[in-house]
DNA sequence: CGGAAAAATGCACACGCGATCATTGATTTA
DNA sequence: TAAATCAATGATCGCGTGTGCATTTTTCCG
């Protein structure tokens, strides 16, 4: 047994035909007749042959390798998405090259760089803006680029975002329907393009129904930064709602208001999220959110990978309110 | 400009010097003049080009490739470990091939081979037990293959696991000392190895104590089997302690306790769960529990890769009690 | 049975790169 | 100055595979 992986020329020694005959019994679609196929499959077998697809995809110009960037992939919401992706990927035998912009908060044009370098068909950035150059380059490259939740001002990128203002409509409405006077915002400190959306939609509709708001944001976007959020805003203000743009910041918030001040959530307080991450659901929280639909979203990304030729550039997918407890 | 990646040859022709002189460009350590270098990496700026990983891996030998094969990507723990492990990969100069195991849930063979295809220099599994035929075929193939939480009775493979059953001893001992007389342990229906060992650690240690130990399980490893075990058990019988052999189970069995059940906790019922994700931290649980170190953890599986020999193949990270509110 | 069409097969090339080798030119040493 | 050492360079080969092309074998039909 021979170190190392055994190759198209060993199989095709053993089995007596050429290198080509074991060639084509792994492509689909080729001539080879029965015989030479079983001879052929029984000696691959026999010496454990895998085809090396690194070397396949050197001529064939299709890697099939998928770049995925993203940073906090330990958080619910990304964690949903890249594990639903994962699995479509998967399906469509497709291979996700993972990298993790951990390090690289906010330039990850390095890292897409790597996926250059590894050919990669497509890439799907889950979180931070690539710079305008990178998205220059992966068209220059014939490299699909797929953004999630971040919305560029360019037509020939491909784009898939939920309906951040249309959800941050609904919160505020509902805060309205509530009875809120005095409401507050809360996101994180890295103002992400789909958290200062949500943000700014909200604080727009509530200043055209003459409710003033109060804006806080800092941190990370954790459960720690809504609870200081909650400490810090219900310490002196008189709030009786709020929007968190993010499920895990309004968790925290909750957190901070029932146990840290003493606030009844809803009689007190409204509080209304974002995402419906599966921790807004559970008993101790019941959490009124605005969902995102992490199918649909993936759904839309898998599609904008297969389609030669996508028409849209720009899919917005739907939100829905998840009425739970912590609305009046 | 040319569909499609430019070569080293395009490069070398733009440069007016040799292929050769582009690959050493390139090439760590290599022989070249300042004036070709400065030459050639002018023209590969200008250019666009990008080294193809791919075929330089064809006679390297070396693809840099790192599998990595885990399932239920979403739950806390296993995103949190692919978080630090994808971030020290990619520290190392290593890439992360994800597989997600959630359409293969008990037979992850047929992704091992997929990795195979693609030369994986080596394989990290997060969860889900391979088969013995295809450890074998990794150390034929001269694979690294690294199981984390799985203890299997060989001596050529690398198993990277907590202590589970002195986990369990300490859980044990803490129900004891906060005066428990019956107990009840979950675990999930999909009993893996590590939920396996840290139950009957744990009942070992009960019976020797002279408790009586009730088991339940049922469902995958979830916060709703959590909860549905929390309303069984407490329905009838007079439970005053439970050990959740995971977080994820703890925090929906302890739900179902006090607003399920209307018991006090730790008053009326004392809970141990194990893993320490973040969730057991919030402020509404404040879960004591038995923490992995996922640091070490991480930290020994990227060791495991890294060296050549390794000389330890079973690596054992210790774990230790969080103590928070939910015992006596 | 004979000829034509179809299927099967082997050869050789291409993919993009690293590495080896021989050659050339520059630099140092005796 | 001549010899010797060394850095730099280009041509060539090999990595493992898919595929076009020419050739051989089989099948089909009259």
């Amino acid at each position: 047994m021979a170190r190392g992986f055994v190759t198209a020329e060993e199989v095709a020694k053993k089995a007596g035909v050429s290198r080509s005959a074991v060639s084509r019994t792994f492509t689909p679609g080729a001539s080879v007749s029965k015989a030479v196929r079983r001879k052929v499959l029984k000696a691959a077998q026999e010496l454990g042959y895998r085809v090396n697809r690194l070397a396949q995809g050197l001529n064939n110009e299709r890697s099939n390798l998928i770049g995925v960037v993203g940073a906090n992939l330990s958080s619910p919401f990304i964690a949903k998405q890249l594990d639903l992706l994962s699995i479509g990927l998967l399906r469509r035998g497709l291979q996700c090259l993972l990298l993790n912009a951990a390090d690289a908060r906010k330039d990850i044009a390095p890292l897409i760089e790597l996926l250059f370098e590894f050919r990669a068909q497509a890439i799907v950035v889950l979180s931070g803006e690539p710079p305008a150059s990178i998205i220059d380059e992966c068209i220059a490259n014939g490299v699909r680029l797929i953004l999630i939740n971040q919305r560029l001002d360019r037509t020939d990128t491909n784009m898939v975002l939920s309906d951040d203002s249309h959800g941050a409509d609904l919160a505020a409405m509902r805060l309205i329907s509530a009875g809120c006077r005095k409401v507050a915002v809360v996101s994180s400190g890295s103002q992400t393009p789909a958290q200062l959306r949500r943000a700014t939609a909200f604080t727009q509709r509530m200043n055209a129904e003459g409710i003033d708001v109060i804006a806080w944001s800092g941190g990370p976007t954790s459960y720690d930064s809504g609870y200081q959020a909650g400490m810090e805003l219900l310490d002196d203000k008189a709030i009786d709602g709020a929007f968190c743009v993010t499920d895990l910041l309004a968790l925290g918030f909750m957190d901070a208001a029932r146990l840290g001040m003493g606030r009844r959530v809803p009689e007190d307080l409204s509080i209304v999220g974002f995402d419906d991450i599966p921790q807004a659901g559970w008993k101790s929280y019941q959490l009124t959110t605005i969902a995102q639909s992490f199918d649909a979203l993936t759904e839309k990304v898998l599609t904008a990978l297969d389609s030669d030729q996508p028409e849209t550039r720009l899919q917005v997918v739907p939100v829905s309110m998840v009425e739970r407890m912590t609305t009046r």
